[in-house]
DNA sequence: AAATAACTCAACCGCGAGCGA
DNA sequence: TTCGCTCGCGGTTGAGTTATT
């Protein structure tokens, strides 16, 4: 396809920020293009796969970092229930969420959660995953939204609430919403900004805003209500592309997504 | 304080689909 | 039709972190 093809030996393991940087700096420039000619465009020593990986599990603008909501919880459980292990069908559903980390999320936590609803029945847990279907899910925003949704799921949103804050983050944020701080006031910014996504988005992210400045990133992005009914979902396959527009895309790189390597790198 | 078990999550691997030559 | 290649997906691994003893 006209790709040019690193021949070099690929370096494995956690990517460094520079590596971040380097990479996302050459998409931002150009567009991800083929990803097979990434490294050797970039000067990263990685192979394409490993660079594509990278960019849409961590440096993609739009993503969430930090625990998910209960309403997002809900909705991966009845839509794990329909589409099984569709990771990246799922993903389209849950904007700013990766089909990795929604399949970390499966097994490292709701598989178990699960498996306690299947063997008690009677859990305090509303939207019981195993009576869920397209019609129950389109239910899981209002019912997570109760407000005696169980204390149990207060407890453990506080115990799971706190994101780490990841390079890419203080990375990214700046630039993919078009702010212009100075270094210190966005680094401020930024760590608002993924305090907020850490906590659950659909209950107290409201309250929560009014209790700090900055408040407009954090809703910068999510423009459109967070759930929507599950029809809109399906007929949806793009809802990631609600969060960030096409022409919002286009201010924020102005290379062209997808065309093709021999353009770009003749 | 040290050992170790449990957990999380970023990254790798292998496979299949799709495409062009 | 076949071959070679890229891309995307799902399964899996293993390093790092946290909890428990």
């Amino acid at each position: 396809m006209g790709c040019k093809k690193a021949t070099q030996k690929h370096k494995k393991g956690l990517w460094s920020p520079d590596e971040d940087l380097k990479l996302k700096n050459h998409i931002i420039k150009y567009g991800h293009g083929c990803w097979s000619s990434i490294p050797l465009n970039a000067g990263l020593k990685r192979n394409g796969k490993s660079c594509r990986l990278r960019w849409i599990n961590y440096l993609r603008p739009g993503l969430k970092r930090g625990a998910f909501s209960f309403a997002e919880e809900d909705k991966i459980l009845a839509l794990h229930r329909v589409l099984g292990n569709k990771w990246s069908q799922i993903a389209h559903h849950l904007p700013g969420r990766t089909d990795n980390e929604i399949k970390n999320h499966w097994h490292s936590y709701l598989k178990k959660r699960l498996s306690k609803l299947v063997d008690a029945p009677s859990s305090s847990f509303k939207s019981a995953p195993q009576n869920c279907s397209f019609d129950s899910l389109e239910n899981t925003e209002a019912s997570s939204a109760d407000t005696d949704q169980s204390i149990d799921h207060q407890q453990e949103a506080d115990k799971c609430s706190l994101p780490k804050v990841l390079f890419a983050e203080w990375l990214s944020l700046d630039q993919f919403n078009g702010h212009n701080h100075s270094s210190s006031s966005s680094t401020a910014q930024d760590l608002k900004y993924s305090f907020d996504y850490g906590r659950s988005n659909s209950e107290d992210s409201s309250t929560h805003d009014q209790q700090l400045n900055g408040e407009a990133i954090a809703t910068e992005i999510h423009t459109k209500p967070n759930f929507i009914s599950i029809d809109d979902i399906l007929r949806s396959p793009f809802g990631f592309d609600d969060q960030i527009s096409e022409t919002g895309l286009v201010d924020y790189f102005p290379g062209v997504f997808n065309f093709s390597c021999d353009e770009l790198y003749m």
